[in-house]
DNA sequence: GCAAGCCCTGCGGGAACCCGCAAATTGCTG
DNA sequence: CAGCAATTTGCGGGTTCCCGCAGGGCTTGC
């Protein structure tokens, strides 16, 4: 059995070579990462190897290299080792986990032996391991009355890139209406209204990025995603 | 001579020990603190130390210590650990230093070496430090044609939280027009215009803050502060 | 004193946003 | 197939946004 470490902080890639030699004596090749891109590459010449992962990287994140990778072998094993329960990050990676793979998340704050049972229960015994914090943020997220939609939590990275309703509709394929139909939604949901019946206080479609960032349900690198692929499509386009 | 470390990462916490005791070994007392609040009290007690600080701390920023350690003691030696060299945090820092006070500002991913000479040059000789990436970014910043003024960054954080220009221009003091002034000089700056003849293709308010999000000028710690300001500010108001 | 430059301010209008209403479409169930 | 709910679409209007234009106060320098 293989195990590749992907994660850019030497201290914390040291700490979690000693984890998983504790945790996974039955492991005979322990091979280290420094970089996301170096993980895909690694993990294409040892494609058996199961793959312990930062989420946090720079340039090429967590997020970006299990996709690729699980594009190649999908039913790689992938433990993400993370600092936050963002839940912009968990709905990255349960958007990309491909049907049937284990997987796991785990925070950087969890402890020894909440690890040492991930490591095991995902690469030995094939189950998925999720933090109960992180769970927790799933499942107040499934709370319909708060729960944003797929199709909703585009139109929010949309507008958190500053695009017009009419440019939005184009992309998604919707009418003017339609647009704005899952923006009023999402104002409910967020709990955005005018308050007054005067002059309004707040910009709704900028409060509604403000919010979404302060609660977590919208990250940085989830921006810079949705530009990315937004960038890519209207190049595309022309 | 003390030495006061306040970081909430137990293996930076340890790594940043050992620094410390390797480059002043004319330390004799070295004093660690796991949280923002813990460094306040225990810099509270221990009034004579010098700091080294995390600034990515939960819930209370390495910013937010060192404010109001600041507030009390002025001439406290404090260097900022950091993993980004965003502008958002640059500006946060250089806003609450202190005239006159001996300060670093050193990026985690700094060499050991690096690291060494910061805490010798801040603490024994009492000059500033500040890697070079980061006084890269002040300087880029400081570009007339692209650095905000304090006061365009100010309605950069106001329409980051979703405010209308009404209520920016009464929480400013300002009349409707000269909001929009400044927006539209914001606009020029990030590079923002309307591109195409046509329809629109974007909405200049919210890609503003895409853009100063994507660029590190904003960040949610920045943001989490404006709001957490104009909260009060609201409350005191009525 | 005066000219030049800068910022603040008001006015006006075109475009975009927000939304209530109602008709058309889609999807699902019995 | 009929029926019902959810979603989509068009229309109309009130409000906000974005900005060109022009006038008034403020500092600088000659």
């Amino acid at each position: 059995m293989k195990v590749l470490i992907v994660e850019d902080d030497p201290l914390h890639r040291a700490y979690l070579a000693d984890a998983v030699r504790e945790a996974l004596p039955e492991c005979d090749a322990l091979i280290e990462a420094a970089s996301g891109a170096e993980g895909e590459a690694l993990s294409r010449s040892t494609p058996e190897a199961c793959i312990v992962m930062d989420l946090q990287m720079q340039p090429r994140t967590g997020i970006d290299a299990a996709r690729t990778i699980w594009r190649e072998r999908p039913m790689t094993r992938i433990l993400f080792w993370s600092n936050y329960a963002d839940e912009a990050y968990v709905r990255g990676v349960s958007r990309i986990v491909p049907p049937g793979a284990a997987y796991g998340y785990v925070l950087k704050s969890a402890s020894d032996e909440r690890l040492r049972l991930a490591l095991r229960g995902i690469f030995l015994e094939n189950q998925c391991v999720i933090d109960g914090e992180v769970r927790g943020t799933q499942q107040r997220g499934m709370v319909p009355a708060v729960a944003l939609t797929e199709a909703e939590y585009e139109i929010l990275l949309d507008i958190a890139l500053g695009l017009t309703d009419r440019s939005i509709a184009a992309r998604r394929g919707l009418s003017l209406r339609s647009v704005q139909n899952r923006l009023q939604s999402i104002y409910l949901k967020l709990g955005i209204h005018a308050e007054t019946a005067g002059p309004a206080e707040v910009n709704l479609r900028g409060r509604a990025v403000a919010v979404a960032l302060l609660r977590r349900l919208l990250n940085l690198p989830a921006l810079e995603r949705a530009e990315a692929e937004h960038a890519d499509w209207s190049a595309r386009r022309s």
